[in-house]
DNA sequence: GCCGTTTTCGGCCCGACTGTTTTCAGTCG
């Protein structure tokens, strides 16, 4: 049986080898949007497929069900095989170069033979790439130095690292004199995990010397693209920072434009255009030319005028959010000023880096009424992880700290307990009933296969002890894939015996993944959002938490740190 | 391949920029 995730790189693998035989693009286009539609689906796909309920779904025709189902069943598509079998492996590399695309790669592949990147390189330095009918030298430069740099152009940067790079660009396009506004877009503003590049917008009547002070900002390693109203750059890490300047009269139909997502935007023009409108960056056209089209002085205004409620940025991924709006069933969004404390942080005791003192000063500092501190148990020894001792002896620090009125903040007592091989903890039943919460995680054994991780899992979850599950998938983005494990069945076991699933709110985790999220809520499982702090800084995470919480359409009633400090002790006494 | 008060065929979102061209194709988002 085939996982959801990974029918849809089939589907988008699908996608880009038809791009090579030169199929019809609306064609490729289907396969592209068949793998999003996918991806985002929050009903359960078996359900879909035995129901035929799969077919109603918008942009799923015959043969999308079809070719899904046989995945799902199978595991391979027949389709899909010759489909490979036809085309040289190593073009699906050569496509992802910049400035390479279907038309560019077919000639390159039936007149000089090019199958791969290193064929590809030495036709390059050969020259032979500039002589061919379409191409020329700069297109051939830009080629090796697409393959030179390849594998930093295609990595994908986490969201507090490209944050970090865009705040100062965003602060100083605001206070050049020329800007009228300015907002960061594209997948930054939707809250994407990770992001590809950076977008910047700005409204302005002389984009000139915007443009100048853009492309001479410091890091830019080199200029890709400058023009009237476009500019592209590049950093020294491979990120690559896109400004637009329009008129003040179009910028927030161009920043509705650039924040996207692809398949948002073509929902959105679709059904501008069934209204008798045509829309793009630069604002609605009458498609008739009798009407006069109307104009936007907000993003808000943009989707009124199609009879639609603001949609919040992070929810635009074309996953049915138009629908809902026309409905005015969006949700109100947790926002980071509903958290009231927060669960899952460390302390000198295991591996963090500050006391507990340090820890409680911090989140009172936050404007918080609760802090957990859930430090290690003893089998993560690299951790320093505390034992049945320690523990009790950090229990009465905690009692007594809440005891001496040094802090409003009140600090609940918890432990990140390791869930064993077989799915029984590391501490004893009687250890875990003194404390006030606990955070059962997987540290070891990642490489377990699906059904005993799951099974493993779930065997925690039904631990009465047992209040959250942490990093449910163990994901580090860019570095390390979350391993095996069957979350929409853990998502139904945390639903029958009321645990809790943790986001985990550091930015190299941010697990559960938002994607979930959506399905969880509606199964009826609580959120808590956890910062994982290891220092006092790290509870900052918190927001990154949030973001994402707000990525996977949850409101403040379904996240636990949104409740007062007695509604939580309550909840977590709730057994 | 999908879709349908332009409906079962014939459309399908829209525009900027580059590089290679003499007026535009290809790529990108």
């Amino acid at each position: 049986m085939m996982e959801k995730a990974a029918i849809s790189g089939v589907l988008d693998e699908i996608a880009v080898l038809l791009e090579l035989t030169g199929e019809n693009p609306f064609k490729i286009r289907a396969y592209s949007a068949g793998a999003r539609i996918l991806e985002t689906l929050t009903e359960d796909l078996d359900e879909l497929i035995k129901t035929g309920k799969l077919a109603d779904v918008p942009g799923m025709g015959e043969a999308l069900v079809d070719k899904i189902t046989t995945l799902r069943r199978d595991s391979v598509l027949p389709f899909h095989q010759k489909l490979k079998a036809s085309i040289p492996p190593g073009l699906l590399e050569v496509i992802q170069i910049p400035g390479l695309g279907p038309k560019k790669v077919r000639a390159l592949w039936t007149q000089l033979q090019v199958e791969d990147i290193a064929r590809l390189k030495s036709v390059c330095e050969s020259g032979e790439v500039a002589a061919l009918k379409g191409f020329g030298e700069k297109t051939q430069n830009n080629i090796l130095a697409g393959i030179k740099n390849r594998i930093a152009y295609a990595q994908r940067h986490r969201w507090a690292d490209a944050a970090e790079i865009a705040e100062p660009i965003l602060e100083g396009l605001k206070k050049l004199p020329q800007v009228k506004m300015a907002e960061s877009a594209g997948s930054l503003r939707r809250a994407r995990e990770t992001v590809g590049d950076l977008d910047f917008l700005v409204g302005s009547t002389e984009p000139e010397p915007i443009m100048q002070w853009f492309v001479n900002y410091p890091g830019v390693k080199e200029i890709t693209a400058q023009g009237e109203t476009k500019s592209s750059v590049r950093f020294e890490n491979g990120l690559q920072a896109d400004l637009r300047v329009v008129p003040p009269e179009q910028f927030y139909f161009a920043l509705h434009h650039f924040t996207g997502s692809k398949e948002h935007n073509v929902a959105m023009r679709q059904r501008a255009l069934s209204r008798g409108l045509s829309m793009s960056e630069w604002g609605f056209k009458s498609v008739d030319e009798k009407t006069v089209a109307p104009g936007a002085k907000s993003e808000e205004e943009v989707f009124k005028a199609l009879g639609l409620e603001w949609i919040p940025p992070e929810l635009r991924e074309g996953a049915g959010e138009i629908e809902e709006s026309e409905a005015k069933r969006l949700p109100r969004l947790v926002q980071m000023q509903d958290i009231k404390g927060v669960f899952h942080n460390h302390t000198t005791a295991s591996d963090g880096d500050h006391t507990l003192e340090q820890m409680a000063a911090a989140a009172e500092k936050m404007g918080w009424s609760y802090l957990g501190i859930s430090d290690h148990s003893k089998s993560s020894f690299q951790a320093r992880g505390l034992d049945e001792g320690r523990l009790a002896q950090q229990i009465e620090e905690i009692n007594k700290l809440n005891q001496s009125g040094r802090f409003h903040v009140r600090v609940l007592s918890g432990s990140e307990v390791d869930i064993l091989r077989e799915g029984a903890l590391d501490f004893s039943d009687d250890v875990l009933g003194k404390l006030d919460f606990v955070v059962g995680s997987v540290h070891n054994l990642f490489t377990l296969d699906k059904e005993a991780q799951t099974k493993r899992i779930i065997k925690a979850i039904e631990n009465e002890h047992v209040d959250m599950i942490g990093h449910l998938t163990g994901r580090l983005l860019n570095r390390r894939e979350p391993y095996e494990v069957d979350v929409a069945k853990i998502i139904d076991a945390a639903a029958a015996n009321d645990t809790i699933l943790e986001l985990n709110a550091n930015p190299w985790r941010l697990d559960l993944d938002w994607r979930w999220w959506r399905r969880a809520a509606e199964k009826g499982v609580l959120c808590a959002i956890n910062p994982d702090a290891h220092d006092t800084e790290q509870l900052g995470f918190a927001a990154h938490g949030v973001r994402i919480a707000r990525k996977g359409w949850l409101t403040k009633e379904q996240v636990l740190n949104t409740r007062t400090l007695p509604e939580v002790l309550k909840w977590l006494g709730r057994k």
